[in-house]
RNA sequence: GUCCCGUUCGUCUAGCCUGGUCAGGACACAUGGUUUUCAUCCAUGCAACAGGGGUUCGAAUCCCCUACGGGAUGCCA
């Protein structure tokens, strides 16, 4: 273990948003890199909204994400409690010796800070020097007797022992307040680096959470791969300086620095988070890519019960190459699982006008039903030997309304292999069917 | 208003520190090809240094100004 230590301090509010997954994520990166500490801290100061369920999204997200804290909840450690509404004590407690300073002081019921009145320097790692005068006196303890963010913060770090605080730009300018509470305390700055922005992807300002893809749930629910969410997280306002783009984590961990980040903000680009996720998915090995399709599958109610492991497996061999998203994999190969699919109305009105479908799949039905060798490469010879009958060298003429009648889609695997893996029982039964439907 | 940060193809970005390459890559888009089909794959194309002034033989790169964007200026976090 390194000196570094790093934390991650959100607030439950009941989603997890992206830009708050980044910002833990480039902490976690940065520890994980260094053989730091990555501590996590809760700010549920706030009663009304911090509920057990606020908490739960929190921690569901950064355990799908794969960011696994060394401190905090479930975890322990010896700068707790990692909570903060359960560190009250240790507030009182400083607030007292900035009044023996004699820094704090009382006004309108509330207590102040009172201010050097000396220019603060930051020593940014993404930004490099940033100074800031810090002019009024500010709150650090409200009317209430509740002591605030800016405060809180300051007295967390500095007892936890933080030594990098990374976080969004949005604190650059409170960190002149910050590095104040630090020096009246006669305690060592931390090193900071501010991190961009995400912007929403179109019209101005950042992500809210009301925006498309804001939320970590929602990548959860459209089965996202974690790992793909979190490799273009690290692409939006950090980059390895050469073309990479897709790469393992422990890649990036490697690689990651500050001087990779970037300094202006970023637009959320929801197409390249697809991208990313398909190239990802393409990766994956096809037994955790099989395991996977399979859970999307049961979600979306193709699958009930148990699957035979070897089929699951020679199907999704088909898919890997050609899916685009695990969200829409039920409907790209959902057919293989069930009989419950449905035919696609516009091909079956395509079909009807350029030929006659149903004594195509006749023929077809028949010359199949003499193949023993359930093989593509048999399949292939009589297709080939139908279409020679009819005068044609090759069997295209018959293949729409095959894919149609065994699938009830336009498109999808090469359709020889596939009538392969559906076997010979399923392709004759559903050729009947695809007769009955004119 | 004041203060702080930022600005390269539509988007993410490389290049900037240590001036000299047709400003490179990826996504998206367009066209063509492969494919029975398709959501894949291949090829090609489109497309940017915010504007102005300096410094210099030469500026995306260094300096200044302006514009625009973002943030702070809360007894929110």
């Amino acid at each position: 273990m390194s000196e570094v230590r790093v934390r991650f301090a959100p607030s439950p509010t009941g989603f997890f948003h992206i830009g708050s997954a980044r910002t833990a994520l480039f902490n976690w990166l940065y520890a994980r890199k260094t053989g730091g500490t990555f501590v996590l801290r809760i700010e549920d100061t706030d009663k009304e909204r911090n509920t057990e369920e606020a908490l739960q999204v929190l921690i569901d997200g950064m355990k799908w994400l794969g960011l696994d804290w060394d401190e905090g909840p479930d975890k322990g450690g010896d700068y707790g409690p990692y909570f903060q509404s359960e560190r009250r004590e240790i507030y009182d407690k400083h607030l007292e010796i900035l009044r023996k300073n004699g820094r704090a002081y009382d006004k309108d019921g509330a207590v102040f800070f009172k201010v050097s009145g000396k220019p603060q320097v930051i020593q940014d790692e993404v930004r490099g020097r940033v100074e800031r005068l810090e002019e009024k006196d500010f709150v650090i303890y409200r009317s209430d007797g509740s002591p605030v963010f800016h405060f809180v913060n300051v007295v967390d770090d500095m007892t936890m022992g933080i030594t990098h605080v990374i976080r969004g730009e949005d604190h650059l300018s409170n960190t002149s307040k910050h590095t104040e509470l630090f020096a009246a305390f006669d305690a060592p700055t931390p090193i900071f680096a501010h991190i961009p922005l995400i912007l929403k992807q179109s019209g101005p300002g950042k992500m809210s959470k009301r925006d498309k893809g804001a939320l970590i749930e929602e990548y959860q629910q459209q089965n996202f791969l974690p790992s793909a969410v979190r490799n273009y997280l690290c692409l939006l306002g950090w980059n390895p300086k050469d073309n990479r783009e897709v790469m393992p984590i422990d890649t990036i961990i490697e690689e990651f620095s500050f001087s990779g980040v970037q300094k202006g903000s970023a637009k959320f680009d929801e197409k390249k988070m697809a991208f990313i996720n398909m190239e990802t998915l393409r990766g994956l090995e096809i037994g955790t890519f099989s395991w996977m399709a399979s859970q999307a599958l049961a979600n979306a109610g193709v699958i009930k019960g148990g699957v035979d492991e070897d089929y699951l497996q020679t199907v999704m061999q088909l898919a890997q190459p050609k899916v685009n998203g695990l969200d829409t994999i039920a409907d790209y190969v959902g057919y293989f699982f069930t009989e419950d699919f449905s035919y696609d109305e516009k091909t079956t009105g395509r079909l009807q006008k350029k030929g006659n479908p149903v004594e195509l799949l006749g023929q077809v039905k028949t010359a199949l039903a003499s193949v023993d060798d359930w093989k593509a490469d048999s399949l292939d010879a009589a297709f080939t030997a139908l279409a020679q009958a009819h005068g044609q060298e090759k069997p295209f003429a018959w293949f729409p309304a095959t894919r149609w009648a065994v699938s009830g889609a336009a498109g999808g695997p090469d359709l020889l292999p596939l009538l392969e893996v559906l076997g010979k029982d399923k392709v004759i039964a559903r050729l009947a069917k695809g007769i009955e439907q004119f």
